[in-house]
DNA sequence: AATGAATGAGAGTTCATTCAT
DNA sequence: AATGAATGAACTCTCATTCAT
């Protein structure tokens, strides 16, 4: 019975750590972030309420977790790199992916809206993501640019909120709304 | 020494309730619905706790009256009429005071979209709003209909979608998002 | 429209009054006294909450009102007089009398048993009626005396609890309970 | 370092039960069920008032426990089986019993007593007792039965009726009730 | 004499967090 | 690393009582 070595109790953290997000997920989804409570997390992860507070130092702090998971996930599928410039096709494809990524995990996606209207979780959220996604904002700036618009940029922030609003209804109604019309009618008001 | 008379009685009631429903509206949307205390709202509108009672049942059903109280605003405001016709000068109508409105009234707005995504709350939404909203559906549908597209259901909810985005966008971001350059692009693309 | 006399507002006020213990007797009757309210006992008066605390400083004081009440009519209905003595006769027509009484009215004395047991109300309830009450008790004990029994005061004491449970399974269980053969019984073991 | 063994967590919470119940005991006996406060308890019983909820959901089920152990106890001590036929000599003892038991734990039984009275409580125990109840009726019964009673059932029920009373009076004024007269006075009358 | 709007203390209950083990 | 007993503050809601009118 030798003591588990370092490298072994890094892996069982890692582990716990996975395991403590995906109750929390799903509790937070049922019930919302605030009416959910630490314990039914504990218990959903199988853990004890303590062992939480030895991974997370706070019940927000899960929460945060779970959002800089989300979008180092969203990042990640949309193979985001800094500094890139999107030609036409990429721009297709982002739109393609910021539409269709929503929908694989409906349940995350919908507990992260729920909270991006509350002034102190926005904040939060700006502050962890900010740095992460100014690449991004910057590429994007540089495609409409090239586009040859009247105002780019308002043709930019226009085409955020667009995408935004298709996300939500493919969220909030994902049987009746038509994602993949969606996707062309945006793909032609946007590339042309 | 007669005791209040009946009249200054309810004005005084009348009173009351938008004071408190004022208070509620900046607390709720300020800290969202399940975390705003009562005492906060209380505190806001100046009255003790108790006397909130008085006015309202519950917490909720200040949230009730302060989404109805809205609706029935946005309805008054774009003049919306069951059974009415809509052409392309009063669609565009329609699409300008959709952007506006909620830019009169912020926190309002704010608190109500933060709402759509609590499962709770959705449903005691829908069952306020729904008959209020069917004639409005059904205007716009046809309008749809009638402008030739492909699938027009399809546009319709596409429209919806968008709308949301922007107005969502206008609310969250008010001082960098270019309103009226939404309006125009919503409008060239949906009317033509 | 003259200004009403003093006899009439004694009146008034004597009305009012049984108006309040009558409500009150119902509602905490219902509901118990400690879960009772005071709205509900006014709004039960069709008086306003302000004006029962014109008539009666508390709540407690309503309740002190009912059971004063409650003895003075039992001593009433059982033409009990401060001094006389008790012949066979006499003692069968109280025995009776005590376990009529109380049927007659099972509220009034369902809702003064539920309080016997509360440390301040029983306390609070013997100040007030010992006075009232100590000529009957010395009435009884010179009826047992003159018994011939053993112990006369153990006798008389006995007495009382067996009515006490007469009277309270006659209101606990009134469909169920003998009353009437439980008379006899009385009468039989205690006169012969 | 290692987390409280189970043994010890169950000894606990057995430890901290009993604390609880004996501490609801007094305050509720002293002030009644309905005005007794679970900070009160709490306090009492020298533990937060959170903690009372780690142990029993509701004040309602403290109730509920309290009164279980109660005639848990009193079975028990009164060793009442099921079926069993009652001769002279053992109902001799059980009304021996049925008055020494509530003296040697004079708050217990008048919490209980104080319960019969309040409408709401009353059905609550019902619940809870007559199946651990229905024998012991039968038994009794049939011992009236085999009495050559003119009416047994009559008999019987004035006799649960007499040491009723007499409990109450026990417990109501343990020193001057004649605790063992009244003893021989019920045997004598039911038993002969 | 009469009203009911208003208060404030306290009710029962929940829960994020801590800590002894 | 792990437990769950324990806390205390906050929660929603109630109600006896007061007071301006």
């Amino acid at each position: 019975m030798s003591p588990r070595t370092a490298a072994q109790n890094v892996e069982i953290r890692e582990e716990r750590k996975v395991q403590i997000l995906d109750a929390a997920l799903h509790v937070f989804a049922e019930e919302g972030y605030h009416s959910a409570s630490v314990s039914k997390v504990a218990k959903r992860a199988s853990i004890s309420k303590g062992l939480m507070y030895n991974y997370f130092h706070s019940k927000e702090e899960v929460l945060r977790a779970l959002v800089v998971e989300l979008w180092e996930y969203a990042i990640e599928a949309m193979k985001i790199v800094p500094g890139e410039e999107f030609d036409d096709e990429r721009f297709k494809e982002i739109i393609e992916l910021s539409i269709d990524i929503p929908q694989e995990q409906p349940q995350r996606w919908k507990l992260y809206m729920s909270l991006a209207f509350q002034k102190d979780v926005t904040e939060l959220l700006m502050a962890e993501m900010q740095p992460r996604l100014g690449g991004y904002v910057q590429s994007m700036s540089a495609y409409f640019n090239g586009k040859g618009y009247d105002d780019p940029m308002a043709m930019m922030r226009y085409f955020s909120a667009v995408l935004d609003g298709v996300q939500m209804h493919c969220l909030l109604d994902p049987e009746n709304f038509p994602a993949e019309k969606a996707k062309e009618y945006v793909i032609k008001q946007f590339i042309g």
